[in-house]
DNA sequence: CTGAAAGCGCTAACAT
DNA sequence: ATGTTAGCGCTTTCAG
């Protein structure tokens, strides 16, 4: 085994409380006892071990991450910001992937019980029932999602959806979609009354397509029924879902924003890669990550003052190519074309 | 503080290291006795505190996985793919992110030790020494690095290098330019090599520009040198920068490909997406992600046999829509143009 | 300010 | 097959 505290101890001459008392609680050990002991620290490479500390503090100085899928271009810039500012803090953090599957989130939570002090569940399919069940395990924060007395940090999607229905209905689209997202999202149910609303109030007409895959390919798949709908502008779950939608588009002979605009949600990188260039509801994913991961430190009893139990955080709307003025009779003709 | 193994065996009559070894050594304990206990953890909800457990065993089943930086695409896939791969295996990862910054690369790698049972080094930016000398304090194996004596897990992009610069000359192109990546990459030093022999076999002339920052920044910045450079096909470092760079070009008027061909380098989601679509080198990712969690388990001594301490894995070629035969006189006429 | 002693939750010989 | 007994490395009363 490696160099531990009785090592220390041993070597600078003081009792083993004393090294302890030298790296937990600095100011209750004379200063030059204190600099012997570091001193032979530093010589002989001691570092604490977290886990024998957590075992008697009860803390671990450990966060868990749970996204439904690390791949997915939304997550990255949130973990890492998590990721950053956890380590400013002293915490290291266990990221995982849930890849979209309820049950697999509920085995990585019980998993992370007592191995971290708290989780941040992002974006959650879970239930609410089961998160409510899971929360008396283990301290958690939500991100992107809701539940009675559970803090959470929103990015207030809702409102980026009324802001892009309105900047549809402004171009003078009349006849709208909305591809919903997976079953246990929280934000495409925030999406879809948001948009609903906003059409309702513009005078427009909206047809809700989905459940679809948070992915590319559930874009693509969707694009027939979308072309089918005799529609001229879509909002999308997130960009994913509109980049593979405007690839099925294009297959089908259904050019954007020529002849229906597009709209996504994230935006993620590739939202200002793809030709049409993607509009999007632009979420604050870096402060959202920081801001999780303060009120999970703040919860779980760190005395560091934070924000308050919910956070919500402010969306925009930016505009790009891939929306514009619906042509006359545009919808007409579309539905009326021939479409697998 | 929560349900411990003393509260099962008291609640199951048994004495506690019968409840312990129900769970680490399960044919040890009879089956009545087993199913019992079991029933009454359950029925309790215990969960073993993994930390306490490391504390006796000395396996923590816990990894550190450690990337130049999450946010860049290149990385998503991978960590995806070893934390599932881990998981099955029982092990959870902690991830992080050293900002492209060898110090904290160092401090992270100490920060985890004692820690994790072992550390993925991804990319490290670290110099040899300083690898070797850690290397004492927590087991780890490399990806994308060479180091004598270190386990590691190789993308082969010194061949993919090669045979983008084949296709290049195939092509016509005989003035070519390498941007290439960060200082202590290893893949950098890689490609250039395999760039250089290349070039030479093929009787091109090739121009080394950089390093460069391995962002889509870093390709916009190199941009106008490569245009005054007076080379009619360029190799970059990765996808990112290749993509940067044709953005940067774009701005100078110059066009890919019909005034130059750009091949890139680890064919992220990006690649694909971007116009004109990326030629580009890809890299097996998720393939790297799963040989590395089952080289390092090896190596700390799972018993599950597992590859041999250096695995390399096979990249190829995607061509796309950047690369193109050069036009005639090209080169002397892009040399000529004026160029910020 | 520092030492002594107990104990965090669990495993690992060693007995029985 | 199960109980006993020591710790693992560290913190935390409690004395002094």
């Amino acid at each position: 085994m490696a160099v531990t505290i009785r090592d220390v101890a041993r070597a600078s001459g003081v009792h083993v409380s004393t090294v302890s008392r030298t790296f937990s609680a600095p100011h209750l050990v004379n200063a030059d006892t204190r600099n012997r002991v570091l001193a032979v620290a530093e010589q002989l490479g001691y570092r604490p071990n977290r886990a024998a500390r957590g075992l008697t503090t009860g803390r671990t100085h450990n966060l868990g991450l749970i996204v439904a899928d690390i791949a997915n271009p939304f997550f990255p810039p949130l973990i890492k910001a998590a990721q950053a500012h956890a380590r400013a803090r002293d915490y290291h953090v266990f990221v995982a992937d849930t890849d979209e599957d309820p049950r697999v989130e509920e085995e990585l939570i019980q998993a992370f019980t007592k191995q971290v002090d708290g989780v941040l569940l992002c974006a959650p399919r879970l239930g609410d029932r089961a998160l409510a069940r899971l929360r008396r395990q283990v301290p958690f924060v939500l991100v992107n999602r809701r539940l009675d007395g559970v803090p959470a940090v929103l990015m207030d999607v809702g409102h980026g959806a009324r802001l892009a229905v309105e900047h549809l209905a402004g171009l003078g689209h009349r006849r709208l979609a909305l591809l919903s997202g997976p079953e246990g999202s929280w934000n495409s149910g925030r999406i879809r009354e948001a948009a609903a609303d906003a059409a309702a109030a513009a005078g427009a007409e909206l047809t809700v397509i989905g459940p679809n895959s948070p992915t590319e390919q559930g874009g693509q798949i969707a694009a027939p029924e979308v072309a089918r709908a005799a529609v001229t502008g879509v909002l999308a779950y997130n960009d994913l879902v509109a980049i593979g939608l405007v690839e099925g588009l294009a297959e089908l002979g259904v050019r954007v924003p020529a002849d229906l605009s597009v709209v996504g949600v994230d935006d993620i990188m590739q939202a200002r890669l793809n030709r049409p260039k993607l509009t999007t509801v632009a979420m604050p994913t870096i402060a959202a990550g920081r801001t999780a991961v303060d009120m999970l430190l703040q919860l779980v009893g760190t005395d560091e003052p934070g924000p308050a139990a919910l956070t919500v955080l402010e969306t925009t709307l930016v505009v790009r190519e891939s929306t514009a003025a619906p042509v006359e009779g545009r919808a007409a003709r579309l539905s009326s074309r021939e479409v697998t």
